[in-house]
RNA sequence: GGCGACGUACCCAAGUGGACUAAGGGAGGGGUCUGCAAAACCCCGAUUCAUCGGUUCGAAUCCGAUCGUCGCCU
């Protein structure tokens, strides 16, 4: 019998943290922050943590373990949760893999194949490339050598151009084909998926209370301290980081500040949902509809059987 | 009560007789997704221009009435 992992996944603002807390009080769990924000150090409004009580009630990982000016990605994240779900276990606990980051989840359940790490100076030397003479011609040069991957990569999207022809310099075959090999735990344990979800009008509302809680809370200090130090593309992306540079850099007031924050947040959350809609295994819970409580006693009872 | 301006989608808004079977942007909705993912990229939203009637081969565009909004005057 294969051990248990469970994920709850969830758009921002749904009440992932406490429901996880909960839950994880419940069955003996520890949780696994699947967040590529609450990773790094310093960012703690901005990304919404978990507060020092919530996380002295269970053991959280994979917060603050990395400053801002360090990259993270799906396949960090993906080492160190698979690792740290052995040692979970191995102490007879249940993992609880709780977060938005939809990649993040699916790289660690379905698995990356066996790649090389990025590489700045190919990807910088192709994007030069595409500006010069249009993203049309790396679609071509991706066509050419991998046609399969070429027809489910829009031609506009660079990015994904860019790191398909990336993956086959580097290990001398199309990315379509090397996603085959890809093997995550989902072999080892027996994942149960799990999502929270409340009516969109709600999300919007709480999203807006939560964007005037965060800078009551001090957002702005927040994003003045760190910025003054070194900023990775990954933590510079940060919701909430943006808006209030913005802000800080005299372009817009504090009131517009809040106002594109609260946007982009309910845009977070559409994007969110999007993604985990298309996962056909997620047992979806409207915590609007029914208490935590019982809700934990239907994972309970989902987990057991 | 009089005079004037205006009335195009949820919001802003282009268009001032034929290429309008009505731009564009925002909001909203949907989607793609394998090492930057809180990213990047894609798609969808007015059979209709306040309403009714008229002029015209042809009207969002001209005329009239009505309704509404705003402004000024009394």
């Amino acid at each position: 019998m294969k051990d248990k992992v469970i994920t709850i996944a969830g758009p921002t603002a749904v009440g992932k943290t406490e429901f996880a807390i909960r839950l994880a009080k419940r069955i003996g769990g520890e949780i696994i922050s699947a967040d590529s924000m609450q990773a790094y150090r310093s960012m703690d409004i901005v990304s919404q943590k978990p507060t020092p009580k919530q996380r002295r009630a269970v053991p959280h990982h994979l917060i603050d373990m990395l400053d801002p000016g360090e990259e993270y990605s799906a396949a960090e994240f993906a080492k160190r949760a698979s690792a740290l779900i052995e040692d979970i276990i191995k102490k007879s606990r249940i993992p609880l893999i709780v977060g938005g980051s939809g990649l993040y989840i699916k790289a660690l359940i379905g698995g990356l194949f066996p790649s090389p790490k990025k590489d700045t100076d190919l990807r910088r030397r192709l994007e030069a490339e595409a500006k010069r003479f249009g993203k049309g011609r790396l679609h071509e040069k991706l066509k050419a050598v991998d046609p399969a991957a070429a027809d489910s990569i829009h031609p506009n999207d660079l990015r994904r151009i860019v790191r398909a022809l990336e993956v086959y310099h580097l290990t001398g075959f199309p990315i379509s084909q090397q996603k085959k090999k890809a093997e995550g735990i989902q072999k080892r344990f027996n994942v149960k998926r799990f999502g929270l979800i409340r009516p969109r009008d709600i999300i919007y509302k709480r999203i807006e209370e939560r964007v005037e809680e965060m800078f009551a809370a001090g957002l702005v200090k927040e994003v003045q301290r760190i910025k003054k130090g070194k900023m990775s593309i990954t933590a510079s992306a940060s919701v909430g980081y943006k808006e209030v540079s913005g802000y800080l850099a005299g372009e817009y007031s504090l009131r517009e500040a809040k106002g594109l924050l609260k946007k982009n947040t309910r845009h977070l959350a559409k994007k969110q949902l999007t993604w985990f809609r298309a996962d056909k295994d997620i047992a979806w819970i409207d915590i609007e509809k029914i208490s935590s409580k019982d809700a934990i006693e239907q994972i309970v009872k989902d987990i057991s059987g």
